[in-house]
DNA sequence: GATGTGATTTGGAGCGCTCCACAAAAACGA
DNA sequence: TCGTTTTTGTGGAGCGCTCCAAATCACATC
């Protein structure tokens, strides 16, 4: 279609062909360069020729090889993140305020999932360097066998339990959270108050700050689970089990809202009515803590604002990679619906 | 550390740079080429060699480019599945089943987000073309701007609404899902059912099914919703003015769980009692049906041979292009749990 | 018209792999 | 022992971009 020449340079683009650059250029009368400006949005190119080449792109059903830019430039402008459940919904939040951040400076979001692990690839960490990703957050449980090698801008998100080295934190403040679920129902007046927890770190901190608060007003704590995950089920036997072991309680606290939802079933399972016969409160603000049939208190993690951090830790500390390493916690708030009530 | 010689060849491995093919060739004492099968784990390599390689990889914590395989390569290993609501878990199935056939095959899954679109991608598809992956699964309702310029194999999941030229279609037969909803309704002795539906293409079979197979008995039909999303308040709203508009209603067929979810708040809010009051029957079998408040009657889909065809279907296209398109239909089961009683 | 200055535009040299044709080594057979 | 296969291993040529230094252009000033 297009005559090129040599064999190093300019050849016809053949049929069935895949446009390159050249095409472009070709098509659009300037040279490859210029097409690589436009490509990048760069000032400095004149109306013009700039319309010239968008032309020839529509044209051509053109579209740029992420490869040869990741390989030729220095940057893939992907920001890759670590994800272990799709069924506890917290991680929705926290997408979509690193990619509100990030995306009107060009970075996409590249997802990788610990059990999609590929060839030669011990974690998922592994598959985002091969990606060639210009920052890593992690939001999941870090394990140690996920230390990047390479100095890869890192930000662990939603956990402070482990501590990456050279990564930045990003979390909401999980031990307040856990302080503010108990102050709320005490402040119901509630004084027989069970927490169900998880196994992870941010459930540690949260079971650390009920356990704080109770005993700052001085109240026995009932703890069950924190063994397993923090899944609807985990939440339904450790409610279950807390339930049967204290007649009184009138209360209980779920480490998220996945848990509360299995509390709840368990306290309906119980004839335990909520909120007049038991109080409920989850975490995370999650969409199921909406849904109409909940309308579950919560401790809202401001997940949006923990992504909008990662993403700014990530920014900054590819700017500076020899900042020192920074915890940012984001101030959780309490969202009250109609899962909670005085006692 | 290493010494390399020439300008176009060797060179020395320089501190801080990440090594790349030719370091770990020189380390291990064999050829760019050797080092290039062993990452490709191909066979014909001696054992001796591939230990060799294996060892300097592990040695000089190598990580091969995905960029420059690809590039260089015709194939970037990856399928692209274009995904649009997180909230709505039905694609946590899909994804699994996709993973497990695709990742013996040392095929990656890259998810692409229509809300996370970066510069001149119109649409997810494009951004994927950029990836240059050897294939897509839409897995929402298709839109024609969607429909890929080049000839990269394309499978729908789950919806038959739309047909997009070239494209294999794989999904669960929405219609007689419909059905068995309603015959399971009906052979408990239910005769006013109402119908939630959505305005996804999915749905609509849906909601045909529910139609013709409550004709066929004689029951009137009754529907409510179609205009929005399936989200969980558009059911619960849909389920409300179900509820208020017809009260001798004995049984609810939501399009989706999510709804299902929805239509339960809404009975609960009209003093109705599942399954006492008011039988409900969801729609996918995502993790929600099972939790324990809901314990949701529902038709499973089968997301995950969903997503196994779907593979499949790719495979096949990618060996023979030109074969006809074709539609698969993955026979949707009744999965009865707590949410429906005799009326 | 010559000269200068900043705004545009351009060719060349890779980035790190895979693919391919061929070379070398090993295994086999007569 | 010397072909002849079969198995392994190798160098060279790109893939399609970005980056960079240098060339060219546009226009104001002398």
């Amino acid at each position: 279609m297009w005559l090129r020449m040599g064999n190093n340079g300019w050849m016809t683009q053949e049929a069935g062909k895949r446009p390159n650059i050249y095409d472009v250029a070709t098509a659009a009368g300037v040279s490859k360069s210029l097409v690589s400006l436009v490509l990048r949005g760069a000032p400095g190119v004149s109306p013009a020729r700039r319309a010239a080449v968008e032309e020839a792109i529509e044209r051509l059903n053109y579209r740029p090889s992420r490869a040869a830019a990741t390989l030729a430039g220095n940057a893939s402008r992907t920001i890759g993140v670590v994800l272990d459940d799709y069924r506890n919904l917290w991680f929705v939040g926290l997408l979509a305020g690193l990619h509100e951040h990030l995306a009107p400076l060009g970075f996409r979001v590249a997802v990788a999932d610990p059990s999609f692990n590929a060839h030669l690839d011990r974690t998922p960490v592994d598959g985002l360097i091969s990606l060639r990703v210009d920052g890593i957050v992690i939001a999941t449980e870090p394990t140690e066998d996920m230390f990047p090698g390479l100095d890869v801008p890192t930000v662990v998100a939603g956990n402070r339990d482990l501590a990456v080295p050279g990564a930045d934190i990003v979390a909401n403040d999980d031990l307040l959270g856990g302080r503010l679920a108990v102050e709320h129902l005490a402040g119901l007046g509630h004084r027989d108050i069970g927490h169900i927890t998880g196994g992870g770190g941010a459930a540690r901190l949260r079971a650390q700050g009920y356990e704080a608060e109770m005993r700052g007003r001085g109240l026995r704590t009932l703890v069950a689970g924190g063994h397993g995950q923090t899944t609807e089920s985990d939440g339904y036997q450790a409610a279950l089990h807390l339930l049967d072991e204290n007649p009184t309680l009138t209360a209980i606290f779920a480490a998220n809202d996945t848990m509360a939802l299995g509390a709840a079933g368990a306290a309906r399972d119980r004839g335990r009515r909520i909120p007049e016969d038991l109080s409920l409160i989850g975490y995370d603000n999650s969409p199921l803590a909406s849904a109409n049939l909940l309308r579950l208190t919560t401790i809202d993690g401001k997940n949006g604002e923990v992504g909008a951090g990662a993403a700014n830790a990530l920014l900054d500390r590819m700017k500076d990679p020899t900042a020192a390493v920074h915890t940012e916690l984001v101030t959780p708030e309490l969202v009250v619906r109609a899962s909670t009530a005085p006692a």
